[in-house]
RNA sequence: GACCCCGUCGUCUAAGGGUUAGGACACGGGCCUUUCAAGCCCGAAGCGCGGGUUCGAAUCCCGUCGGGGUCACCA
């Protein structure tokens, strides 16, 4: 029988990390086992639920490329066949209506141990007795969460769920549930939690953003996917950087660790610079293109600005910082002003530099550089000792690409104006 | 509090009865170099604790401590 798995969010908020990585798993084992991944949404709250939760989820799993095999359905559509279900439980004495006379229905718990053999945790029982009665059927018609789950998951035939370890105390009752309904029932496979940096469950203060808000920053979707897989689960050897075909083809349940894994940030800016150094100078190109004011430039600016950029920083956002004296007059930090273009010293240095640029009739890397160097050797100099005023000169700060790469860039004219300002 | 789950460098992890406990991020140092990155090399850093079992325990058992989760007519 081939494998079924469900991702069933609410939307009663956005998909963020915690359920992106729930998904990613029950994803990852449709594709290595060859099933089914089926979207279900649990919208039985209609006060909590909503459209933009909704619309943030479905985007969410598309941007990280989880194409769902089947559905979405939805619990709000199917209110009618739990009733019956419930009805039926009721005709078997197996539940009740409410006493004070409401319409919600409840089961009976038996009074029973129930175990199971998680696929992650190995065997875990439960005492049913500790539990009260369930409520099946809200007073106002509709399916508590449980209720719900299990005539679902039942109805879509799902034959492994695959969810967070919160879900371990939902069990037992699911598992009564499901003997009451005299269906089989699923494997379990409860996955760990992630932490935030506080070892508490991962909470908005620190990543449990929408996935979405990793994309309008500037992640690309292939490193937060790899990232994610790799919270609680590697492959077995060293390999961390791995591209979707190799994840899928190693993932197994097996390998899913039973602790809970921190969620580290810096490393996930990390494996987002070993995708980003990876990307075409056009693909990267465009991704710096989001986070820069809209000005013409050719696109072969574009393309050799992507390829000094890419190395140099971790993610798009990161550009607008890191090269905003491209696309507007220099911000000249204070101290790199202070120690390199202080002085008559200096400002003699770069007027020389100046007329001989002045007089360059080609504006191109290696010209610029040899012009420079024999500037330096002629003056006795080192080259960075030319270089490095000229660059705080241009950029207005001690660190960027190669100060020839950037002049080009900047082009003749900007350069010479910028590099007047600090002449006299 | 009750019940359930879980404890390997700060973090993500590998190994799992006999290893100098391996890798990665971050951190420190070095090389390269016009700076910054990238890259390469080196370093510091870990089996929560206590008992067993065993010739031998990070690994198995028990206890303890610690962390987390759940205890809704929310999902």
């Amino acid at each position: 029988m081939s494998t079924r798995v469900r991702f069933a969010p609410s939307p009663t908020g956005r998909l963020h990390t915690g359920g992106a990585r729930c998904a990613l798993f029950n994803y990852l084992y449709a594709r290595v086992t060859g099933g089914k991944f089926i979207l279900r949404i649990e919208d039985t709250d209609v006060k909590r639920s909503s459209k933009n939760y909704l619309g943030d989820i479905l985007d969410g799993l598309k941007w990280l490329g989880m194409e769902w095999d089947e559905g979405p359905y939805y619990q709000s559509e199917r209110l009618a066949e739990y009733s019956a279900v419930a009805q039926r439980l009721i005709e078997e004495g197996l539940a009740y209506r409410d006493p004070e006379g409401s319409a919600a229905v409840y089961f009976k718990m038996p009074k029973v141990r129930v175990s199971w053999e998680d696929l992650i945790h190995g065997e875990i029982s439960f005492d049913c007795s500790l539990l009260d009665d369930l409520v099946l059927i809200k007073s106002d018609g509709t399916p508590t969460y449980n209720f719900a789950c299990v005539v679902d998951d039942v109805g879509l035939g799902v034959t492994h769920v695959i969810r967070g370890d919160d879900h371990i105390s939902n069990t037992p009752k699911q598992i009564a549930l499901y003997r009451a309904l005299g269906k089989p029932q699923p494997k379990f496979a409860h996955i760990p939690l992630i932490l935030g940096p506080d070892k508490k469950r991962l909470s908005k203060r620190h990543g449990a953003k929408s996935v979405l808000e990793y994309r309008d920053e500037g992640i690309l979707s292939d490193a937060l996917f790899n990232f994610l897989a790799l919270l609680s689960w590697s492959p077995g050897d060293e390999r961390e950087f791995m591209s979707r075909g190799e994840i899928i083809k190693k993932f197994s349940l097996k390998k899913v660790k039973k602790t809970a894994a921190v969620f580290d940030y810096e490393k996930l800016l990390w494996l987002n610079q070993q995708y980003l150094k990876r990307l075409g100078d056009e693909e990267a190109a465009e991704g710096f293109k989001r986070f820069l004011p809209s000005v013409e430039r050719d696109s072969g600016f574009w393309l050799e600005f992507a390829r000094l950029y890419k190395v140099r920083v971790r993610k798009f956002s990161e550009i607008k910082e890191a090269a905003d004296f491209f696309f507007g007059d220099v911000k000249y930090d204070e101290s790199a002003v202070k120690e390199h273009l202080f002085g008559e010293d200096k400002k003699n240095l770069l007027g020389g530099l100046f007329r001989r640029l002045e007089s360059l009739q080609v504006w191109e890397i290696k010209e610029l550089e040899r012009v420079v160097r024999e500037y330096a050797e002629s003056g006795g100099r080192e080259a960075k000792e030319i270089i490095h005023p000229v660059r705080v000169a241009l950029t207005g700060r001690t660190a960027s690409p190669g100060l020839f790469e950037v002049m080009v860039l900047l082009g003749r004219q900007t350069v010479l104006e910028r590099l007047k300002r600090w002449v006299l």
